[in-house]
DNA sequence: TAGATTGTTAATCGATTAACAATC
DNA sequence: TAGATTGTTAATCGATTAACAATC
């Protein structure tokens, strides 16, 4: 329960977080109270070093011979990432990309609902997978009314700025931003782009010229 | 066109020729034959020697006050990746996520083309965007016949491994897993996961406690 | 020429890997 | 006890950042 120490932790460590997360909690539910590096790495395909020293910096102390108790770890985890407590978002763009994030039951594993979304084309709106779908005017009056915290990108790129700027007007922290544009927003929004291309291009170079599988 | 060194260059990097990719074609679609390290980083929000570093080590030479040939980089990168020649790939699980992949045109400008897709669920057999979609025990057969290198995978979970293991029957030389299961695979089969959690748990800690945006 | 930009070498930083004593 | 596993410190590696001469 101690919690994860900020400033020491990098990304790289952080996007661990979430494979640990599954792991940790697939095993709790199969009534493991305890779960060694080693076992999570093996079942992650990770070096044992880095899961110890990432388990470690968790701040739950592990008991040699037995491992480090999975309910503190998950606490510890989700503590760190906020993911114990669930915030709203909203989605923009219930095209393919749009609808597939709306079907995915699994954000409320990871402290997010997807409590409204909206799109351009007024023949979208109603309701796609339970959330209701609204004209994209009606963005940022609704964010701001839902209190917001986290903005889903899933627009074609020609309207990604504008409807970046709602999101924003609407009092969004922070955007998940799915087009390949570099948005400009105010510096204490936070965005992170999720770039489909990058890892294309390193499952691509890989098969051009072999080396290490992941 | 003198072409990327292979072992110099790590994944990090890889992940930016794409970027670079977007800038510099669209820079060339406005008939720019040369851009500056500067000029790219300020499009892309990136540090300006990192690009300039990784367009040098692209082999292609650049000139002072003048930059690099867009034309040739383009060309270096695209035969780095080996995306200026075509593969075929299939994908396997036409649900949301596989039906939005499905319709994404972007593939084409990064070498590959999505000849089939399978699926287990014989009501979404027939065309999706373009594409034929048969019955997923068709799969091993059908790539080895059209001799496709690459498999998507965008099946749930629990179908992940049995459909990967089809896929390699097929003789695909690379995966690029959508799901969060841990592949078993021969080891010269590449396999990509492409893993939305860790993105997300990135974007949710800078919420929580600040630090720089991305 | 003057000044922007590259190419290259060195310094810094952070993450990974290794080694080993401490401990249950 | 014996042996597996953690915690910690040091070594290695790679990527980023900085500095500056070379060049168009």
């Amino acid at each position: 329960m101690s919690g994860v120490r900020k400033a020491e932790v990098g990304d790289k460590m952080v996007r661990r977080f979430p494979l640990y997360l599954r792991v940790l909690r697939e095993m709790s539910a199969r009534g493991l109270s305890h779960a060694s590096g080693a076992v999570v790495a093996r079942a992650l395909a990770l070096d044992p070093i880095v899961v110890r020293k990432d388990l470690a910096r968790t701040g739950v102390r592990g008991r040699p011979r037995v491992g480090f108790p999975t309910g503190e770890v998950i606490a510890a985890i989700e503590g760190f990432l906020g993911w114990n407590a669930c915030s709203e978002a909203v989605l923009a763009g219930v095209g393919r990309l749009g609808s597939a994030l709306l079907g995915y039951p699994g954000f409320s594993q990871q402290g997010f609902k997807i409590v409204a979304a909206f799109d351009v084309n007024p023949k979208r709106c109603g309701k796609v997978a339970g959330v209701p779908v609204y004209p994209v005017a009606q963005l940022a009056e609704t964010a701001r009314r839902l209190r917001v915290a986290l903005g889903i990108l899933t627009v074609p790129e020609e309207q990604a700025q504008a409807v970046a700027d709602a999101m924003v007007a609407g009092g969004v922290r922070g955007i998940w931003n799915f087009t390949p544009v570099q948005l400009a927003v105010p510096p204490e929004v936070r965005v992170k782009r999720e770039d489909l291309a990058a890892g294309l291009a390193v499952l691509s170079r890989r098969l051009r010229d072999g080396g290490a599988a992941s």
